[in-house]
DNA sequence: CATTGTTATGTTATAACATTACATATAGTA
DNA sequence: TACTATATGTAATGTTATAACATAACAATG
């Protein structure tokens, strides 16, 4: 069986990992959606993906513009909206919609309806498959068509459990 | 078995109802909670929840102002968050952070993690208790401390589908 | 009954988040 | 060349939310 993208993702979002293999596997991951998507992956929507990368906290997208303009990108707020409009659209990255805030989709590539787990004390957050874990979220005996979800679990991490975060 | 507030909630907030039953359950579950809890049930506070028990859709805090304007309250920013903050604080409203909007909850006083079906057609919400729908999202193997959640069903209710909403 | 404390309300200004509308650039193609 | 589509750039504005400060109303206490 194919291992999926971050399988052990939970795990290591609020953990300390050697980061570069988080994010080559990300890179590698839009890369080949994009090729096989036929899907312009320009400079511009690179670098917003790859701020995004840096790690497992959420992005503002005015925080996402100080970097751009940091590092010699044109950062008016349309700029980051539109990648990231187009970014979630192609359902590589999502929005927390808690947090006004934006992150790599972990299962870029795979149909999934995503569900965020968030540390409120740290801020990091993993995201996992939200028809494994609250199946009735896409499956549901309601009288009702569901289309889309959105599923936030807030709490603390066992990270910052572990170093007594209150 | 005493019958919680609105059991049939989510068959009633999507068709046509006599709303004056749910509005008197909701005006007797404040009152009731308000008094078992020895919180001021002000004038204002009390308005602001009025406004929202109109209906069943969210309303933003922004038309709750216009609202408190046109009937001769104050209608300040602060005015609308404050009375919000209170009133989500002791669980008496609910934000829908997908829609930056606020309602009434369904469960008043019954302790539980809300989850919201909401019709992008006709924008009728219903509450649900997640912990019930979804119950991994209160009650989790993961290694985490859950605390909080926010779980938003997007879709089409069985009156807008009927009607052929696209 | 004056003082103090507390809770709630009122107002202005501003922060934070997001979109509209329009201009320019670039690449592919009839 | 000129037409088309897509991507980027920019100014202005719209929308949502909070900070900071002032006042009102009322209860508790010496």
């Amino acid at each position: 069986m194919k291992k999926s993208l971050n399988s052990n993702h939970l795990m290591t979002s609020f953990k300390i990992h050697d980061h570069s293999i988080c994010s080559d596997r990300y890179k590698a991951s839009i890369k080949k959606y994009c090729y096989q998507n036929n899907l312009e992956l320009t400079p511009l929507r690179q670098k917003v993906f790859e701020i995004l990368i840096r790690g497992h906290k959420p992005l503002g997208a005015y925080e996402i513009l100080d970097v751009l303009s940091e590092e010699g990108f044109s950062s008016s707020p349309p700029i980051a909206y539109r990648v990231l409009d187009f970014l979630i659209e192609k359902g590589l990255v999502h929005k927390i919609q808690g947090l006004n805030s934006f992150i790599a989709c972990a299962y870029a590539g795979c149909a999934h309806i995503p569900a965020f787990v968030i540390c409120r004390n740290c801020d990091n957050v993993a995201e996992v498959k939200g028809e494994e874990s609250f199946p009735k979220a896409s499956n549901s005996s309601l009288d009702f068509k569901i289309e889309n979800a959105m599923i936030e679990i807030l709490g603390i991490c066992s990270t910052c459990n572990d170093a007594g975060a209150a």
